[in-house]
DNA sequence: TTAATTTTGTACTGATTGGTAAAATAGTTT
DNA sequence: AAACTATTTTACCAATCAGTACAAAATTAA
């Protein structure tokens, strides 16, 4: 195991011993991130993986162990992209806000040209075969991880009045989840922008807003 | 190829000639679409399917082809099967009760304990590897179809009147399929009827309704 | 310059993938 | 009974899967 795990840009300045890593992790990973986005964890093979990371296989085992941990290291990255919306939509001032945010983020972003279509978090491991399910329950922990944050962001919302007192926090953040997770599906169907767009702001008409 | 395809109660009760198929081509068919549905296309391996299907390959590929054509005969089935819905919903008399229908049906349907959750129109293959991409390709034309079925039942409703005259078929049709097929990816995290249920209600807020 | 260390490229492993060849078997037809 | 036909069983195929052994290469440390 290397000492330095994923860290490309490191404090230490003098070279490591050895002979020296001819590639970028991050952008390495970056192209791996990319391939499991199109094509999933098991869809995406090792010929796929190392050719869009322009290493070769004993390379990748070095630095990120085996696929499965290379993959659980693409969908952390994925999470702190620049272009992430969910966790940051969280600030927004008030509940609505945050559920607009969120959809109209995800509108945007899984109809961008620039990546694979969809959300890392569900095309990657849907259904999968044996050997996949503990990548599956990996994604699917992610997304209960996101779906609770959402609830608890209710909660404070109802309690500082911007949600009404009988609003259900858990049915909302479902919903709004529910909504996000099915516009990846659309993506994937090909659905641009405008109609991800539509869709919405067609489900936001189902989120109580107390102000405008 | 078979002369009699997939018709178990043939109408010739004459026993055809040669030696008898020993076991029943649409119990089988059901047994391959469980595993499909369960792991998806390319998750199936042809001993899952085999084992499932109480049937060793050469019976496998006399019978149905190969594994792409029996994936696709198991979807043509999912679709006719006693308890599909989505179809079945647009012979309700208002476009909001054909919504309430799809979304209430996807609630129980997708977390029925008595078969894989979530729908396999959504897990059969949303991501997969490149000899995937037809099956995928199949998948989304038929879900673009429900889709186009709905715009068309929706635009009716509009004609009908029991939907505003400026309401959007399009938009709607496209949000009530977003919410269901998000379902699907609910229903796969282990999301219960109640939980379902409670995010299909809230959806519904969402859509105009003329007349409760 | 030599030793130590790490990554690289090549070649390989055993297991599994979807798919099939061929003979044995179980029926109907003549 | 003999001929015919279709299915079953067993054994196999080439291709691909994830993963690795090993030696050459490239660097720092002594």
């Amino acid at each position: 195991m290397s000492a330095n795990t994923l860290n490309s840009t490191t404090c230490n300045n003098s070279a490591p011993v050895g002979r020296p890593r001819a590639f970028d992790l991050e952008t390495a990973l970056q192209k791996a991130l990319e391939v499991f986005w199109q094509k999933g964890y098991e869809g995406a093979s090792l010929p796929d993986l190392t050719e869009a990371m322009g290493i070769n296989k004993p390379s990748l085992y070095a630095a990120f162990g085996n696929k499965e941990q290379l993959f659980l290291k693409a969908i952390e990255r994925y999470e702190n992209r620049p272009s992430a919306f969910f966790y940051p939509s969280m600030q927004e001032p008030t509940a609505y806000r945050v559920a607009e945010r969120i959809l109209l983020g995800a509108a945007a972003e899984h109809s961008n040209p620039q990546h694979p279509p969809g959300c890392l978090m569900v095309q990657g491991a849907l259904a999968c075969s044996d050997s996949g399910q503990s990548v599956k329950d990996a994604l699917i922990a992610r997304r209960k991880a996101g779906f609770e944050q959402l609830v608890q962001r209710f909660e404070r919302a109802k309690a500082d009045g911007d949600l009404p007192a009988d609003a259900d926090p858990q049915g909302l953040a479902g919903f709004i989840i529910t909504v996000l997770q099915g516009l990846s599906v659309q993506a994937t169907n090909g659905a641009c922008t405008d109609q991800l767009h539509n869709i919405a702001r067609t489900a936001l008409k189902a989120f109580p807003q107390t102000q405008a």
